[in-house]
DNA sequence: TGTCAAGGCCAA
DNA sequence: TTGGCCTTGACA
């Protein structure tokens, strides 16, 4: 029925000496193709094996993508979600799996899948693992969720799996899949498939260059001082989960003791869970109970597929107080808006270099000269949300890696920025009155160009910077996000931008070209199509007796704005393009929101 | 000199 | 073939 995409690139372990020779192995079984190019010879023969000198094995694991079928609307979901049991997990999941079918809902994210399970959030350590007795925590394996044993090939695995990868890359297996390449790895069913399983692996980020080419033993490697900072880090998040433990332990239990039957602390509390991006690795996981993202998003799926589906992805959550009552603590980025802490655990704007957001109603001219449709418009943007979603997302994607994909997050950085998109639209004026299948086409067509517009406000308004370090010491180009990947859409990008500047585009005129680019009256199929042109004209109409209201020294503000349009939307589809381009190469995460919307136009 | 992440060995 | 344990050796 639900026929899974899947499709991976790996290239890693270039390290091959320039007298090496090449074989390539291609080795097809129906439509499951795995191909090994072995760099032979000498291969580290100067030095040891340390820095590099990995075995030079390229692997690509492809097959053909079939796309995932938007999933019709069922019900409305509401996505918080009571627990009343006694007992809440705090259990995260590294990727994906690790936590999977431990109960799943009742689960707080926090970044990496320590455990600090339940009863009433009793901190799960044992004397025996060697972790434990250094830094008291206990960590589970990504690939297969067995103990770890250390760090093996660029991150913490459990020895089997050290010993696979090992094996694996040494020996140039090439395995295939029987099934459909999405095989559910975990302790028990590790052996079952190979081909899934080192699949796995090199998802979750073990380094084929860590294998050695000269097989030579001992010593260090490149990644010694990467696992030393790792180490560090994990050690004071797990200080600072353990303060959080207690925090929730004393405040909320004492907050609401004495209205709770329940013995636990936790009794009664609301666990409200967002979905945040779907991640690359859960593609292994049981796609068929996956609903599409799109349907995810626009709140289609019925509460028992959600239910599902959250428990296979990596879930941000919040724990807020019975009644609405503000929460003591939340979790993730929420955690740290309104905080000065800095916790490891935490990327916070702070650690970003990220300028304070400008308050919305400082970068407009008077409140009281716009509309009231304006007012409205403006007072609902979020940008601390946009930012802290941004930095939450790099912490949580960099943490536990040495070293990561820099494509493959900026793609799950645009997942998680259309996700924000298609919240704010779908609670918008006009758009939220609108069927759901008009409110998919019209984000279908708009949302690569509300991508570029939110970057550049961001740019504009915010003084979100074009380049961020990432935690693992790797520079993350925050532009290339406005760029959608393209890098030389650069000048196109700062033409726009300049233009805008030059009209003294502000947070009103953004926010109404949003709803503009959003409530198109000629997108092609929707079905309330007045209702859509009534919000356009309407938001059109408010925008220009604002431009001519406000801005009266700038001649035809107005118009001149609209006339960037095309030319914004010009960069938008050539960014789409090679988005898909890089999706079709096996390059870009599949399963995600924004490969659906990609896939959408194509239909 | 201790640590720990490589590779190696070998029973299951 | 797997996975637990052993050996090795650069580095702090």
């Amino acid at each position: 029925m639900h026929q899974e995409a899947t499709s991976m690139s790996v290239q890693q372990g270039t390290v091959a000496a320039s007298t090496s020779t090449q074989t390539t192995t291609t080795v097809a079984a129906e439509d499951t193709v795995m191909v090994v190019h072995q760099n032979g010879g000498g291969g580290g023969g100067e030095g040891s094996g340390d820095d590099g000198g990995g075995v030079g094995l390229d692997v690509t694991v492809s097959n053909a993508t079939t796309q995932t079928p938007v999933t019709m609307a069922l019900e409305e979901v509401n996505l918080e979600i009571t627990d009343d049991n006694d007992n809440v997990d705090l259990e995260v999941p590294f990727t994906n799996n690790a936590a999977e079918g431990s109960g799943g809902l009742s689960s707080v994210d926090m970044g990496t899948n320590y455990q600090i399970s339940g009863p009433a959030t009793t901190i799960t350590t044992s004397a025996s693992d060697p972790l434990d007795t250094k830094d008291g925590i206990e960590e589970l394996c990504p690939v297969c969720g067995d103990k770890v044993s250390g760090y093996h090939y660029g991150l913490l695995t459990c020895e089997s799996c050290k010993g696979f990868f090992k094996r694996t890359v040494q020996n140039k297996k090439v395995y295939t899949c029987v099934a459909e390449r999405s095989c559910h790895i975990d302790k028990t069913q590790r052996k079952r498939c190979p081909f899934c399983r080192f699949q796995k692996c090199l998802e979750v980020g073990m380094k084929l260059e860590a294998v050695r080419a000269d097989r030579m033993r001992g010593g260090r490697n490149k990644f010694g001082p990467m696992y030393k900072r790792d180490r560090a880090r994990k050690l004071q998040m797990m200080r600072q989960r353990q303060l959080a433990a207690q925090t929730l332990r004393g405040g909320i239990g004492d907050m609401y003791q004495s209205s709770q039957s329940s013995s636990s602390p936790f009794g009664n509390i609301h666990i409200k869970q967002e979905i945040q991006i779907p991640q690359v690795s859960s593609l292994t996981s049981s796609p068929d109970s996956s609903p599409s993202p799109i349907a995810v998003a626009l709140g289609q799926v019925s509460s028992n597929t959600l239910s599902q589906a959250v428990s296979n992805q990596q879930p941000a959550l919040q724990i807020v107080g019975v009644q609405g009552t503000p929460s003591m603590m939340m979790a993730d980025n929420k955690l740290w808006a309104n905080s000065t802490t800095t916790s490891p655990h935490s990327l916070s704007p702070k650690t970003f270099q990220f300028d304070t957001v400008v308050p919305p109603s400082a970068s407009v001219p008077t409140s009281s000269k716009m509309s009231p449709l304006i007012r409205d418009f403006v007072e609902a943007i979020d940008d601390r949300e946009w930012q802290n979603s941004l930095y939450g997302l790099l912490q949580s994607q960099t943490y536990n890696q040495c070293e990561v994909d820099l494509f493959e997050l900026m793609c799950k950085v645009l997942d998680q920025n259309l996700f924000s998109q298609v919240d704010w639209a779908r609670n918008s004026i006009f758009f939220k009155d609108l069927k759901v299948d008009d409110q998919m086409k019209l984000l279908q067509h708009s949302w690569s160009d509300m991508l570029v517009l939110d970057h550049i406000h961001q740019r504009m308004h915010n003084n979100l910077p074009d380049e961020t370090t990432l935690h693992n010491g790797q520079k993350f180009d925050l532009l290339n996000l406005g760029l959608l990947g393209v890098p030389t859409l650069i000048d196109h990008f700062n033409d726009i931008t300049a233009k805008l500047q030059e009209l003294k585009f502000d947070i009103s005129d953004y926010i109404c070209i949003k709803f503009l680019l959003l409530l198109n009256p000629d997108v092609r199929g929707i079905t309330n199509r007045k209702h859509v042109q009534d919000g356009f004209e309407q938001v059109q109409q408010a925008l220009l007796e604002y431009t001519v209201t406000c801005y009266s020294n700038i001649q035809d503000k107005f118009n001149k704005m609209l006339q960037i349009l095309p030319e914004l939307h010009s960069l938008a589809a050539r960014g789409e393009e090679h988005l898909y381009l890089k999706h079709c190469n096996g390059s870009a995460p599949t399963q995600t929101l924004l490969m659906e919307m990609l896939h959408a136009k194509r239909k």
